[in-house]
DNA sequence: AGCGTTTGAATGACATGACAATATGTCGAC
DNA sequence: GTCGACATATTGTCATGTCATTCAAACGCT
């Protein structure tokens, strides 16, 4: 049975060889938009990817590479000596380095945010540790309550050290912390992050709107930049009713 | 200022350039060991991966791709034009498609199994979405409590599809699932997953030895295998105060 | 019909070579 | 002294070629 996708040409109909955008990656968006729109059916098997690069007129190592992008989301799997298969079952967008305003931006909600607390502070013991700095250096501390179309779903607690110590309190009313600190010129790349969960406490359960003790989810997060300098230091929780962590897991 | 670290040659001293292991791999891991072991420090800048390339006297792709290893790993950070750094802090293992008997064993704990119920049920309507097959169509529901030395820390709730409904009792008291569902040749791939969390219900206080009514971390897995297959539904809840998702988050 | 072997097809790994894009540092003009 | 142009270093992208490994199906033998 050889059930290969031969899949429409329009599918990379448009591939721009002299723009900056590199080949794989066209290559890989495309597949992606075909997958996820079902053009290429779940479950079907790929051309074998000397024939795709032979069709598309590029080398194989690009044809793989795009196909690896895929392998490594979840949306394709590759099995030596047998070929590539699109899996079954849809694929959640994993857990990203964005921050909640630009999740709920993206998917059509509309975030607002209002800020409980921002001042500057000298950094208590365990802040200074989680931002490798000096305990008592100034931190700017924020408090924020994040709402979607209106409903409370999160808040948001933030230390951040110098120089981001001067971030305007307006600046955060239109736009999330993350864009903020992009729009400054700060490359984010990596973070360490705990998901848990714990008994609302003090005025979290008035400000989400649920029941007093009712149960929270909270993440922890340090962020660092480029140079791996520590950017930011975040303690949210979450309406657990209103909010979940999806993601894909991919074996490697 | 030019701080390449200069790493010892012991670090790379025994790579094995005949046996299975890829080259790439045995860079990588060796790479890895040497970070996590600060014997290449925190922040430090690595050679320029040509010289790395001859130096270890392979060509550039390899070394590049075990530099993108620990690049996705959020090891490193590369910057163009710049070079490859160490990225500052410690890097937490992500979230992986590992049970939490794995996970509970590798961090030398011992991990003990009571299983609560262990029966062949027609599939309500729920599980059988989630597991892709008919309603009604017999499946295995297994309900677990997972102790760490002794301390209860999850309850784990799954249902499996044929042809795994016979898997039997005895086998999950001494082995995690997935390993029994590998030890069957079960190629696990990928898994879509949500974390969330709520209040304790039913039993399931008394069986953590949490308060009634108290908070749990949630998860909800489906598993697929290699050919797309729904393998495994599992809804398991955790005790928040001695269980949480450590993750290092990397942007692309 | 059943079982072991062979063969083909596909991905996996690695080498070599070339050019592009980008950040940094240097040098010179003003 | 400051700013801009240029040179240099380094990673990013892409092409071509070769061999190894693995799985499945076809084949042949019993």
């Amino acid at each position: 049975m050889s059930s290969e996708t031969i899949w429409p040409d329009e599918v990379f109909s448009d591939l721009d060889r002299n723009g900056p955008v590199p080949l794989y990656y066209q290559v890989a968006s495309r597949l992606e938009r075909a997958i996820r729109s079902s053009v290429i059916p779940a479950g079907s098997r790929l051309e074998n990817e000397i024939s795709i690069a032979q069709r598309l007129g590029m080398s194989r190592p690009t044809v793989r590479r795009a196909i690896q992008e895929l392998v490594d989301k979840g949306l394709l799997v590759r099995r030596r000596g047998i070929g590539t298969q699109v899996v079954q079952g849809q694929v959640s967008r994993p857990v990203e380095l964005t921050s909640l305003y630009d999740d709920l931006q993206s998917t059509s909600h509309e975030p607002t945010t209002r800020t409980l607390l921002h001042a500057i502070i000298p950094a208590p013991e365990e802040i200074a540790e989680q931002l490798r700095i000096a305990e008592g250096t100034d931190v700017l501390h924020l408090r924020r309550v994040r709402r979607s179309d209106g409903t409370p779903v999160a808040i948001l607690e933030n230390y951040l050290p110098a120089p981001f110590t001067d971030i305007a309190e307006d600046d955060l009313d239109t736009r999330g912390l993350y864009q903020v600190l992009r729009a400054r010129g700060v490359a984010i790349r990596v973070a360490n992050q705990a998901i848990s969960a714990r008994r609302a406490k003090g005025d979290e359960a008035d400000l989400l709107g649920i029941s007093r003790g009712g149960p929270v989810l909270t993440t922890e997060r340090v962020v660092f930049n480029d140079a791996g300098e520590v950017v930011e230091y975040g303690i949210h929780c979450y309406r657990p009713d209103l909010y979940r962590f999806e993601t894909t897991l991919v074996a490697k």
